[in-house]
DNA sequence: GTCTATAGCCAGATAGAC
DNA sequence: GTCTATCTGGCTATAGAC
């Protein structure tokens, strides 16, 4: 695909601040609280310019969720090029970014049911191409790691992808950040043990 | 105390349906999204009537909020009486009601970070109150499991309490149930392995 | 205490000039 | 495409009769 001209590249440049901006507000305030209005003055432009780009509040959010959906994507692309790697080490180091993401403030929640975003999403084609790329690699590798008898094998696969999902909407790292007692560096170690291994002590 | 008059009788049984249709609510679809106006008409009674009783929509809120830990209380009060078990096992036990709640959509959420919402809770003295009991009897049993070996020692005890409260708006349950592949039981007892387990498989 | 009716506000979306 | 100004609808909360 070529570059484009001069004038589209600006126009990129731009919507990439939108989104930006629309990602920080999502992470920090989520959908329902987060307002057209602030997104235009953080951005800098008049809310009706905002329109030009975006047709609604629900087509801003969904490109903040195509956003990160693609650097998700693309953090899978490098583990899978990790051959030397073992299927859990690459759960876990996935599961490893999502939770820095979290922390970092970057990470944008969808609000558990709101029918108007819902119905964007699912109508988006983008957005489900991309939830199914990373959910097919990830479901593999869970696959493999049960066959390796590293993940319960007992447990269903689905559960599994749902729990590490989870990881990016869990309010147990921002509330022990918000503690202030914990680097970020250790609040991810402790919160991938008690995901991999759970609360129970390990018998020894 | 005494039991007051009929009339304060009666007008304690409305204010306890409309504690109900507000947690249910809560549970649905959430503080934002929730109205007085849907839930006057769920009550059926008019919106001015509801504002005789609670002087506004966080006091609704947090009505539901202060019941719901009433009610835990009591689950936390139950397991205390059983001294036969061991710390694991109970909090394990009241962990289990909260997915049980959870799950049959009777556990108001209180996610999102709204500021007024936040700020009508923490000048709420009961609800304080009764935060703090809960808080002090799991952290209580949360260090004895770590002293009986059974939970992790190397895990601060404030991220299990974390951990544990969490169970009350972890989206994993309510993604299951809507699968409709597995009944309520199995998706509590796959969720508590989860928990207590993790992901890994214990050694053999 | 219950109702009908409405005030007041705020946020999403649009009109129209430039 | 950008702006200012405005429309529109929905929501919280209240006034006032009964």
């Amino acid at each position: 695909m070529a570059r484009g001209s001069f004038r589209e590249q600006m126009l990129k440049v731009r919507e990439d601040a939108i989104v930006s901006s629309v990602n920080r507000f999502l992470a920090e305030k989520g959908f329902d609280l987060m307002t057209v209005d602030e997104v235009a003055a953080d951005v800098g432009i008049a809310k009706a310019s905002l329109y030009k780009h975006f047709a609604s509040k629900e087509a801003l959010a969904s490109a903040a969720m195509v956003r990160v959906l693609e650097r998700a994507c693309e953090v899978i692309g490098l583990q899978a090029a990790r051959l030397e790697a073992g299927a859990l080490e690459r759960l876990r180091e996935v599961t490893r970014w999502v939770l820095q993401m979290h922390l970092a403030g970057q990470m944008p929640t969808l609000p558990s049911q709101n029918s108007t975003l819902r119905a964007e999403l699912l109508g988006h084609k983008r957005y489900l191409e991309l939830l199914m790329q990373a959910s097919e690699q990830l479901g593999a590798w869970i696959v493999q790691a049960q066959a390796d008898g590293a993940i319960d094998r007992s447990l269903p696969p689905e559960l599994v992808l749902y729990t590490l999902y989870a990881r990016a909407c869990d309010p147990v790292p921002l509330v022990l950040k918000a503690g202030g007692q914990y680097r970020h560096e250790e609040i991810v170690e402790f919160v991938l043990r008690t995901c991999f291994s759970g609360l129970a002590s390990r018998p020894s």
